[in-house]
DNA sequence: CGTAGGTTTGACTGATCTCAAGTTTGGTGG
DNA sequence: CCACCAAACTTGAGATCAGTCAAACCTACG
């Protein structure tokens, strides 16, 4: 895993110059941020709804999870998170936390203050547009997790799912969308998807069943990827990969 | 309902003091803007999922609705929209719409576009922030949803989205929250909060029964607010209101 | 090995959906 | 001003997908 501070410019750069045009200018202000490395153990709270959010994460390595807690306790995860994603750009804006951000794997993270980034997205428009399209495309894919709750079956939506995740994974640099580790249990898949883990893992059954994935503990395959996507719905136009 | 070029730069600058600290200048250059004011038919698109949009919708009177569709035809309603809002401010950074935007009233607009607010954007960095702000707040909204329609139960989630239509309707200056015309049939209702018109309609019964909300056609009073919140699990922090 | 967390299974329950038939409402043209 | 029509709302009965509860089985790790 990474785990220096240069480590954490390099992803910070690579990824704001898949989105957006960077001149030689905005790259020494990247280089300027004072970064500090740090690492993060599994169900740690990097963020908890209400906090007044003062530094941006920036994720290196493993999985997050962004979620928010309804008043009787059930737990709904709104968003997963993976290497090269920053968390907290929103905190830039919006400093009191509406929802917690949680380290569903170790993590190994590099940690800035909002208010450097405040003012190098003042600074620097290019990269301020960079952040503003970042949380745009967040805010897409919370739209389609709207549609895919409220309108698809257990099934499907635990397909949606899958496939967003293999998708992202392999945009972030993270290998083929064919064959993948889960890093999230089944009781998170549930929490994302508004079901019960129980169903959940019938459903999952289901899918092996049918021959549209197979698995292996958490390793996930997905053999059919034409069908997989035909079940689960999945038009990847909403994560807006292509610049 | 207001359908003046002049109306339009007066609800924009009224909308985005109450978000950030707008100059002289700012606020000149908000003037110079190039509006279109015009009028839309109940049920008509201003946006389809896929377009190319180099416009943007500012409402002046009037309720529409983002929404998205699954393969099989469902419809997923994933916001609503009102006077001051403005409709396609994530098109100033990502052009291909993701969703539609459809009138579920009649509608008073003023168009202007997106290359324009981009350049403000650029020039003016209050607006630029202004402009990121409410759609960061529009994001946050949604993370709201995705907990609404993952965990609560259909009467909870009807009352939530009771809730925040009387608030947010408040905080946009359209009268009291505790007595309004609701703009939406049940239909919609049941298109927002993933149920069957058949089940809003028996909810909205209870609610009804319970006391808790009294109905007359489409006008709604909330009787007992205390409690509402309670049934909705309603927590107005989300919607970012206090600046 | 022992233990805790994660996964799987079975039997039963229930919230929400489906289908289908009224009833009411609001707008329009005569 | 009334009659008509379409859309919206309401009601009832029966079906089903997903939830609940409880127990057993893995598996990774100390």
């Amino acid at each position: 895993m990474l785990t220096t501070v240069e480590d954490a410019t390099g992803a910070f750069i690579r990824k704001f110059e898949q989105m957006v045009e960077l001149d030689a200018a905005d790259i020494r202000a990247i280089r300027a941020l004072a970064f500090t490395a740090g690492t993060i153990r599994s169900g740690q709270h990097l963020v908890r709804e209400g906090d007044v959010v003062e530094t941006c994460w920036l994720l290196l390595g493993g999985y997050a999870c962004r979620q928010k807690t309804s008043r009787n306790g059930n737990r709904q995860i709104v968003s997963f998170h993976m290497t090269g994603d920053l968390l907290d750009l929103q905190h830039l804006m919006l400093p009191v936390a509406d929802h917690s951000i949680q380290a569903i794997t170790d993590l190994s993270v590099a940690c800035v203050s909002t208010a450097a980034l405040r003012a190098l997205a003042r600074e620097r428009p290019a990269i301020g547009e960079g952040f503003w399209r970042d949380t745009l495309i967040d805010a897409s894919i919370y739209r389609e997790w709207v549609l895919n709750i409220g309108q698809r079956d257990a099934k499907s939506r635990i397909a949606h799912m899958l496939c967003e995740f293999a998708v992202r994974r392999e945009a972030a640099g993270l290998g083929a969308p064919e064959r993948f580790d889960l890093p999230m249990t089944q009781q998170q898949i549930a929490d994302a998807t508004g079901l019960t883990p129980v169903h959940v893992n019938r459903m999952l059954q289901t899918l092996g069943a049918e021959g549209v994935i197979e698995r292996d503990g958490r390793r996930v395959a997905i053999v059919d990827w034409e069908r997989m996507r035909r079940v689960a719905d999945f038009e990847p136009a909403y994560l807006h990969l292509a610049a």
